[in-house]
DNA sequence: TTTATTTATCGTATATTTACGATATTAAAT
DNA sequence: ATTTAATATCGTAAATATACGATAAATAAA
């Protein structure tokens, strides 16, 4: 059991639930403030400053690398890490598209 | 091991991620956009729609009404779920809200 | 060249999620 | 009273996610 079923949604709704899941976990949106917040990019200090091991937070940024919402350059023996302006925007926009539009339908509801 | 750390974030970050930890599977998705779209509430049609057994689309049912996106009565042998506008107007407005103030910081990315 | 620093990856344990069939429950229909 | 219908819950299997320590890899500093 546990197939994948995932596939058999339409691909919309699927990257929608992809960026929610990138978002699902406390310390990924702690690391997306963080790194939007911050005047320049932030490596290991991330890790000082979240609840985490270093081999964890390594794990959660690779995850925001992979749903596109992060992206990270080498400099030295540092990582650098940003926000992904362009998918975060898209993501922004999706999201608040769909939400937007189930809002307009509110009236409709019956219970 | 496999703590849980979530315990250790601010309670804000651990309710958006719970909010979109909801969304975070396309079934869910769909189930909510059914929900809006649909100009009453819909039971047993959601298994008809979606391609997961019966069983299945209930559990995520049981999902989105404890993350409260979704309320549910029942109206004789059958259940009717209804989108908790209150609780998905609060949900937009806290995505929206992080999503779009990160977005305002926008200039200062360094990579 | 050796050592220290920084980060990614590997291995692993545990927890959670996803999915189904089978069954229980409850109300309607016969 | 029995049967049918609709849905929730239970049990369970498999997949994923979460977390850590240990280690590898690569550069910087000594």
């Amino acid at each position: 059991m546990a197939l994948n079923k995932k596939e058999d949604f339409s691909s919309k709704d699927q990257e929608l639930a992809s960026f929610a899941k990138a978002l699902s976990h406390p310390a990924r949106i702690a690391i997306i403030k963080l790194l939007a917040q911050q005047n320049s990019c932030i490596c290991g200090e991330i890790v000082e400053v979240l609840p985490l091991a270093q081999s964890t937070v390594s794990q959660h940024l690779k995850e925001l690398q992979m749903a596109g919402l992060v992206k990270g350059t080498i400099d030295g023996t540092k990582s650098c890490y940003c926000i992904n302006w362009e998918n975060l925007e898209k993501c922004i926009q999706e999201f608040t598209g769909i939400l937007n539009t189930l809002d307009e339908q509110k009236t409709i509801a019956c219970c």
